[in-house]
DNA sequence: GTGAAAGCGCTAACAC
DNA sequence: GTGTTAGCGCTTTCAC
């Protein structure tokens, strides 16, 4: 009884009891678990002995409060329920899985708006570094932080100010490869799915998509961009009232692989085939993309990659005060599958 | 620029700011903030208008050294690379959005055996809960727990002991039920696709498919249940061998759909088709399923609801302490999509 | 090399 | 109702 009571209620045990066993005083104990060079090798053994023994484990909020390592890093999301996020965490999580940073990650939900109130509370003595998937209005979270020099790195975005380390993908290039594409097998009424304007990859596929058309000596016709809003739910819609025109388009670009799959399923619900009567062209290329029936073809984005890059510049800029930011923008692919085709062919 | 200097470097706000703005103590800032009760109106007031305009944010070790609350649950997990987990997170973190709780993934990667070592680290006065989803081994993990009163729910595990709260699908009758379809639609040799056999699920499905198998008087055949990961490059494999076999199965059940995924792909590589030549099903229903050619036919877990059922429980043993563990196993239920047939048809 | 002591920002008794 | 005070467990000068 009054042994169950010490197991489980006891307090943890602290750098004091870990000093009071090897004989040290707990200074040298924190010198020691901190890889701290001038310690008689003798000690440290014994300190580390007894550690082992009477099983420590550091009190984060102790260590960080007092002004040491956190050895967390903070992510900063607006929400996980698409792949597209998914995949980019996973590149995150593999390079911090090899150092040995924790994560923290904070999603703002509907908050939109809050991330400033996130970005100080995380920033605040919590992570070392934050790494930022705010597509919506990234100046907003930026300006929050306690300082340019705290290490973070904007995911998905291009930055103006050269002031913060970024990791993009060529989204403009990528979008005009993916018109052209579509011009390229004979395609000329082409209808595009935007994503949300907010975000700046939405603005660069939509302005690519013009470019390409006008390169190609296309007409832009404004009926044939629609509204979407980077989800299955919009891609549906947006389809839906491309379909509705007069003069349909005979192939649609939706502004990410979700919106895609929403037209390709507004576009079987009208009784039409892909890509005979249509064809579907996507962005993203996230595992779904695929799994699909058509197969879709796609703009490849290195999601895991990017994630990859973004936690491996921070870690440097944690481990290297005074790296200056670093710009890296990934190529995209086009990936053709299955759900394109020249559109006299039907 | 030396206004430059004190935006970006001046210390960050504390309560001791904030108190001789308002002109009060420090403690009863304190309680303003958390929301004290017996606190003169006006002075909180008063606070409230100081803390709101020197932009004061929580310094959240401080608070959790102190005894405070930390506002933060952790999610112990082995890694995020497939789309059941990504479910489950979704889950939990649209409970917590809700809530003004804030998320510490950690994920345990190939580290396998130091869930222990997580697990101490969180509790140790950074979180206030913790969600387990440690297939593995769960009772090291739960060993490692400050006390058995530490709030915390096992995802995806049943429970021996009635100690812990868990939460858990029908594994049982969901693989029973898979069998028992194929069984029905004319199937007598079936191939079983193993998941990790030190996972709880893994052994519950393998027994449900030997006990359908039973019930209908079916031989158990040694050769049809091959060994699988949970993994599409299982699948493959183990599809792969049951190819091979002489007498080889007219319906293959995987015991998850990423291994059902690669199963298919091991098939069309085989030259056969799906379902004509043979049936296969998965388990999970995780958002691929539905998207594969043909779509797969398999057995839905309620993955998001599971995150959403833990995330709740949990936040109820944290606001009511002596809340008793609650174990709840959520019902599995049959997807009939278009991967299985009836294998006289063809 | 190692110990002593101050303090990180906050909560929670305890006074008044 | 509100102020005073003692820590929470740790890092980090500063002595010796």
């Amino acid at each position: 009884m009054s042994d169950d009571f010490e197991t489980s209620r006891s307090k943890s045990v602290t750098i004091m009891d870990v000093a009071r066993v090897s004989g040290v005083s707990y200074s040298t104990v924190s010198r020691v678990l901190n890889g701290f060079e001038f310690v008689k090798d003798s000690t440290r053994q014994r300190v580390l002995a007894a550690a082992e023994q009477l099983g420590y484990v550091a009190n984060l909020p102790a260590r960080s409060l007092a002004g040491g390592r956190s050895r967390i890093i903070g992510l900063l999301l607006p929400r996980l329920d698409n792949s597209y996020i998914s995949e980019i965490i996973r590149g995150v999580d593999e390079v911090l899985g090899e150092s040995d940073y924790d994560l923290m990650l904070y999603t703002t939900h509907r908050q939109q708006g809050k991330e400033a109130v996130y970005v100080r509370a995380i920033t605040n003595r919590l992570a070392e570094g934050l790494l930022l998937l705010v597509p919506m209005f990234p100046s907003l979270s930026l300006k929050a932080l306690p300082s340019q020099d705290f290490p973070h790195v904007l995911i998905d975005q291009s930055d103006k100010t050269n002031q913060s380390s970024v990791v993009y993908a060529t989204n403009s290039q990528g979008a005009y490869d993916a018109t052209n594409y579509l011009i390229g097998l004979g395609h000329e009424r082409i209808g595009f799915i935007r994503g949300q304007m907010e975000i700046q990859s939405a603005v660069d596929r939509l302005a690519a998509y013009k470019a390409a058309l006008a390169d190609n000596g296309l007409p832009f016709d404004e009926t044939l961009a629609v509204d979407g809003d980077f989800y299955a739910k919009g891609g549906y819609a947006g389809a839906t009232e491309l379909l509705a025109l007069a003069n349909r388009p005979t192939a649609i670009f939706a502004a990410n692989d979700l919106s895609a799959i929403g037209a390709m399923d507004a576009i079987r619900d009208h009784g039409l085939r892909i890509p005979d009567d249509i064809s579907v062209i996507g962005f993203d290329d996230i595992p779904q993309a695929s799994l699909t029936y058509p197969k879709l073809t796609t703009v490849r984005q290195p999601l895991i990659e990017m994630g990859r890059i973004a936690a491996t510049n921070l870690l440097e800029q944690i481990e290297k005060p005074g790296t200056p930011p670093k710009q890296v923008t990934l190529a995209t692919e086009l990936v053709i599958r299955d759900s394109c085709t020249d559109p006299r062919r039907r």
